[in-house]
DNA sequence: TGTGCCGCCTTTTTT
DNA sequence: AGGCGGCACA
């Protein structure tokens, strides 16, 4: 196996490669890092050995095994393996992500953890459910040991691949007085008896089978020949270890990754499985990967610039051949509502030039951040789309229409039951549940049985014993029909029988259509797979939200999504000490999480191919108070001659001109001139900013740096604060006693002197 | 049992 | 500011 059979004539997929690339691919044997820096042609390289590996006949397809973290990389992968190699890439099973390749194999083995074959996997509010009835039953009180925090302790536990007997005991006592342990140990019970398992349990499990069973342990590791893991920064310590186990003694192991895009270490990514990986692979090959072949020059040296403040980085040094393109831009502006504004105006300004929306990204750091972005495209009628937020199976109908499905499938799910007992409302409200889980309990039945019981008595009122007894009957029929009815068919079926479309098209808030949509969509969605069983095997796990629909729109995401994605323009807003880098990262975390956020904004500027634009305001709405923020010190660090900056302020270029006369170096600020559809609207709803004070603008900031000057004890106006006295100065940011508000940080430019 | 109001807490990031 | 949970009332 050793030696490789070159093919008679190279194909596209091997010949445009460039060396190290063609070295990664070439290199089949043993242990490989490949260092692929943002840009430089990962995934071609990653798909092109698969493809090699497949063409050569090295292994079948069942032989690799292919990881990633999202399922759109693996799909990506699997689509892009299709073009070179033709229909063999549709049949690598195991090319997929941890949790769908870790569930597939669970499915296996499930007896030897104690669950069935067709264990159901819980999301999040599930497992959230769950473990507030296991807090109830331990007699805490959920206020003060809320179920979310135990849910995130025992993922972190999960993650670092701990059973209930592994947690320290010290940890332990970071819930409820040192319960934390049995607590966790609780659920799992509770899990088990549910035929469950969450998210963290499909590696835990798999870890603990293979641990266990050196027989099995040996059969995988025969099986892959070839082992390949995506974005292996991003991996925990679970992960690495389920990768240990299943890559064995032989080491064909290519890992590939990127030590400065490591950005999710709150969830447990350990950076150091990367830049451990000589030890822990003698012999392995380093291969890097530093061509770019994205990013004009400027933007790669922004990048550079800004990421080259961090610690402990393996190290490498993007260049590109492309020349020409404009600086970064740096635009600071008065607050929040400006800040949309203006990425509106310049998104107009980019489409009336040419470009089309689907190459327009807006990335920010947090979720809430996306609203103001929304209100204003809304407004100027500008088509977006917000990727992530809640995911399509996490949305409430889904989540229901799935549980019927669920209990259809499997009449013992408990959880599934709970969900939908009383949902379109039927009467059956806490009493009656409560009633049926006693007998449930007392019977040693599952709650749908017991429900089946309690109908045949008199325990419950009328009403609330007819309707159940429609629900057992309903259930009943639906389960019967199974057979015989397609399973879409089968859902749409339910779906109007039970009365939720019905509820819905009753329903006359502004999101009852969306969620119809979203219901016909589920159908839809179905009848890709084989019957319902597969259907719910891959709902929790493999589906999103990722319909790319028609029409061109602007994308907004948070930068964590859009790691791995590249757009023509892209715009970072909120680039301000508090929000980026983030208030709790900067309390929290210490220097290892200010590099993690160095390391976001070094996945920002690079997602850029022609232009990148960030933004900074001076004053921005915290939990509906208003904070002043100061730019933040990645603005700084970025290098001087890569970058433009200009500020906006209040008052428009009349101002301007009135201060500086004719030089108006902002002449090519938008206000007013080339207006798209939106501007007018806006304007006349007059979206004003405070009232401009003539020969404020004296001491205005050019370039981001401050003209004036301020000493301690001054007393200045502020258009926000109002009146307050200096007291202290650090370059331009001043900390100013505010007569109203007490100390606020400021820049200098934002306030006047009082004379 | 279902609805409406009040008060709290929130804002990282997600497979 | 807004959304959610808890509580009081119909």
């Amino acid at each position: 196996m050793a030696s490789v059979h070159p093919l008679a004539s190279e194909p596209d997929w091997l010949s445009s490669l460039n060396p190290p690339q063609r070295e990664a691919v070439l290199t089949t044997e043993g242990p490989v890092l490949m260092l692929a820096g943002a840009g430089t042609g990962k995934t071609k390289a990653l798909t092109a050995r698969l493809a090699w590996i497949l063409a050569n006949r090295l292994a079948w397809p069942s032989e690799l095994l292919a990881v990633t973290f999202t399922n759109k990389a693996a799909r990506e992968m699997r689509h892009r393996l299709g073009t070179m190699i033709g229909p063999a890439a549709e049949g690598m099973p195991w090319l997929g992500t941890f949790h769908a390749i870790a569930a597939k194999m669970l499915r296996r083995h499930a007896e030897l953890v104690g669950l069935k074959s067709n264990f159901t996997i819980l999301d999040t509010d599930d497992q959230l459910r769950l473990l507030k009835q296991v807090i109830a039953e331990a007699n805490l009180d959920e206020k003060r040991w809320p179920a979310k925090a135990l849910a995130g302790l025992i993922d972190r536990w999960k993650n670092k691949g701990q059973v209930p007997a592994d947690v320290p005991a010290g940890e332990s006592f970071a819930f409820a007085d040192g319960q934390g342990a049995t607590l966790y140990a609780r659920y799992q019970e509770r899990l088990a008896t549910l035929n469950a398992a969450d998210f963290g349990d499909l590696l835990l499990h798999g870890i603990v089978i293979l641990e266990r069973h050196a027989d099995l342990r040996a059969e995988w590791q025969r099986k892959f020949k070839y082992c390949l893991v995506d974005e292996y920064q991003d991996t925990n310590a679970a992960q690495y270890r389920w990768l240990k186990l299943l890559v064995g003694e032989r080491h064909n192991l290519c890992c590939v990754g990127d030590d400065d895009q490591s950005i999710y270490s709150w969830r447990g990514a350990e950076v150091s499985n990367i830049l451990r990986f000589e030890k822990d692979f003698p012999g392995a090959r380093i291969i890097r990967l530093e061509q770019n072949y994205r990013s004009t020059p400027h933007i790669l040296a922004a990048a550079s610039g800004v990421i080259a403040k961090n610690s402990g980085r393996l190290g490498k040094t993007l260049w590109t051949a492309m020349n020409g393109g404009e600086k970064v831009n740096v635009v600071g502006v008065w607050d929040g509502p400006e800040e949309a504004r203006l990425v509106g105006e310049r998104i107009e300004r980019l489409a009336r030039e040419g470009a089309g929306l689907e190459q327009v990204a807006i990335l920010v750091r947090a979720q809430h951040q996306t609203r103001e972005f929304e209100d204003r495209f809304i407004a100027i009628g500008l088509p977006y789309r917000i990727v992530g937020g809640f995911r399509f199976y996490e949305r409430a109908e889904i989540r229901d229409a799935l549980a019927y499905l669920r209990l259809v499938n499997s009449a013992d799910d408990a959880l599934a039951f709970e969900r939908i007992v009383n949902v379109p409302k039927r009467g059956l409200g806490d009493k009656a549940q409560a009633l049926i889980a006693a007998h449930a309990r007392a019977t040693g039945s599952s709650l749908s049985h017991a429900a089946a019981g309690i109908i045949e008595t008199d325990e419950l009122p009328a009403a609330a014993r007819r309707n159940l007894a429609t629900l057992v009957g309903d259930l009943r029929r639906w389960r019967a029909m199974a057979d015989t009815t397609p399973h879409p068919e089968l859902a749409q079926i339910i779906l109007e029988e039970c009365g939720y479309v019905a509820a819905l098209q009753a329903d006359k808030s502004a999101e009852a259509a969306g969620r119809l949509d979203n219901l016909a969509e589920l159908v839809r969605a179905m009848e890709v797979y084989d019957d319902l069983q597969a259907f719910l095997e891959h709902v929790s796990l493999v589906m999103d939200n990722d319909r790319s629909e028609g029409e061109a729109k602007v994308t907004i995401m948070t930068l964590h999504a859009a790691k791995g994605l590249e757009f023509d323009h892209i715009f970072l807003p909120g680039w301000e000490e508090g929000l980026f880098p983030s208030q709790r990262a900067l309390d929290e975390g210490g220097q290892a999480s200010l590099e993690e956020e160095r390391r976001l904004a070094y996945v920002g500027i690079t997602r850029a191919r022609r232009r990148a634009t960030i933004l900074h305001a001076a004053n921005r709405r915290v939990y509906g108070q208003w904070t002043s923020s100061i730019p933040s010190r990645f603005v700084a660090e970025l290098p001087a001659e890569h970058v433009e900056s200009e500020t906006t302020l209040s008052g428009g270029p009349s101002l301007w001109r009135a201060a500086l006369g004719d030089g108006d170096p902002f002449a090519h600020l938008e206000r007013g001139s080339g207006r798209g559809p939106g501007w007018e609207r806006a304007a006349s709803r007059g979206v004003k900013r405070p009232g401009v004070i003539e020969g404020r603008a004296t001491h205005v900031t050019v370039g981001g740096r401050a003209r004036g000057e301020f000493a301690v004890g001054v007393r200045v106006f502020h258009q926000k604060f109002g009146q307050g006295t200096v007291r202290a100065v650090d370059a331009n940011k001043l900390t100013v006693s505010f007569d109203a508000s007490g100390d606020k940080l400021v820049l200098d430019s934002f306030v006047e002197p009082l004379g």
